[in-house]
DNA sequence: GTGACTGTAG
DNA sequence: CTACAGTCAC
């Protein structure tokens, strides 16, 4: 059974159903994690996401901000909670769907300035990402679990347009892909769009609304991940490779988000 | 030769450009009269207009409200101008189309409270339907002339859905509809809507959005007008009667302005 | 209800 | 550039 695992930051669900149906219609997600819903549990679109075939949902949100969701082919069962968000943000959405466990998160972006010391929300990023590698560490790397969503750092620095420049620049940091780094190492987490397209190749999944052709400058950033345990590593590469990649055509449709729907394949 | 003069209140033409293209590929007008374009004259679609068979465009601008703008088929002469409005507001514009002089008005919607006294918004308004009531009464009856827009007085006891209880609320409260009056007889003014569907059938121009089915609710006003000088009663009423309707169809379209547009015909 | 303003956030 | 909040006007 072919399980397709979806990570996307929709920025503002109810602004994107008929975005978020089209790429459902498309490329048939069974279990989708988004991120930036922008909307309370009581706002999300429930009953267009049936229409979609996605019935099982679960989300965490808020007024105007943040806000996260699981939306789902299958029952949705309970996960242990991994919220680790200090300021109480709704970034954190956990469930298990045919026995894989997932968490969604949105992380923090950080602000402008690097620093943690001017920069609270800086500052919050890395107290995030400490207090999810810890609880992390504490599970058992043999149990099938994916780690998915808008992680807000780009790792590696084929994940970035320029290295050199963003490493000045908030989501690129040597700070920030230290800690990122030690969330994978945490039980060792294999990073499934990046193992099904190596580097030096680039690869990006979120370019700023901010230039004309995102595409011509192609100033990219791959901030939205999907981590899976060693556990779920046979069930990851059962076709040979790693089935798993972004879906770039969804950030040049009309009024996108600016980030590209991210998708992994298992084969459970 | 028909010219079509149309007035709609478009409630920001940047947001409506593409109901502004449907309906000017429906129905054809020659000359239309927009109100409400909410942007400055820099920022007003001139390519779109050109596309939809309207080079010619004059426009008053201001950033943000008021803004009105006539867009025509056929090249556009200067006239003289009649701009009363006190504050300054984008409120009129003027040209003369195949030898007719119109003039396109926004008039002030005039608060909350019936009051001149109480309400700065309130005396505006009248003091607008004063001052443009004089410098029409300098002008010649006979000459072809043609005063437009968003008048924001509904005159008859059948331009609103409940005369009672709209006399004590402002568009239709008795010193606004003698001020409409008085405009009306400073040249012998022909109403072409009025005329074409004579009382006591209802006519309205405008539904609010608060209605969520302005169709079944149907609590309507007259605000928008076509009012031609007797020196145009020949031209007008050529075809036997006055050819003249509100669009109200286009007032259920997606995202609509919550005024239809309104069109005369006059034969030239 | 809808749109445009300012301000904040990404 | 885009989307939220809160404010104002219609």
């Amino acid at each position: 059974m072919r399980l397709r695992i979806c990570t996307w930051n929709v920025n503002s669900v109810r602004l994107r159903v008929e975005q978020v149906a089209r790429f459902v219609r498309e490329q048939a997600p069974d279990v989708l994690c988004l991120q930036e819903i922008k909307c309370r549990e009581g706002e999300f679109p429930v009953n267009a996401f049936a229409e979609m075939g996605l019935p099982h949902v679960r989300i965490a949100g808020q007024k105007g901000w943040h806000g996260v969701a699981i939306a789902s082919r299958l029952p949705i069962e309970d996960a242990p909670r991994l919220d680790v968000c200090r300021e109480g943000h709704a970034r954190c959405v956990g469930g298990t769907v045919a026995g894989v466990e997932v968490h969604n998160f949105y992380i923090p972006a950080g602000g402008d300035t690097p620093d943690r010391e001017p920069n609270p929300k800086f500052d919050h990023k890395l107290d995030f990402y400490e207090k999810l590698t810890a609880e992390l560490a504490k599970r058992n790397p043999k149990a099938p679990l994916a780690v998915v969503g808008d992680l807000n750092v780009a790792p590696g620095e084929h994940d970035v347009w320029n290295h050199r420049y963003m490493s000045k620049v908030v989501s690129h940091t040597p700070a920030e892909v230290e800690a990122f780094g030690k969330l994978v190492a945490s039980l060792g987490f294999i990073d499934l769009p990046r193992a099904q397209t190596p580097e030096p190749e680039k690869v990006f999944s979120w370019w700023s609304y901010r230039a004309a052709d995102f595409r011509a400058s192609n100033r990219g950033l791959r901030l939205d991940h999907i981590l899976v345990t060693p556990g779920l590593k046979e069930a990851a590469f059962r076709l040979g490779s790693a089935a798993s990649r972004v879906h770039d055509d969804v950030r040049a449709w009309e009024r996108p988000s600016d980030h590209a729907p991210v998708t992994a394949d298992l084969v459970l």
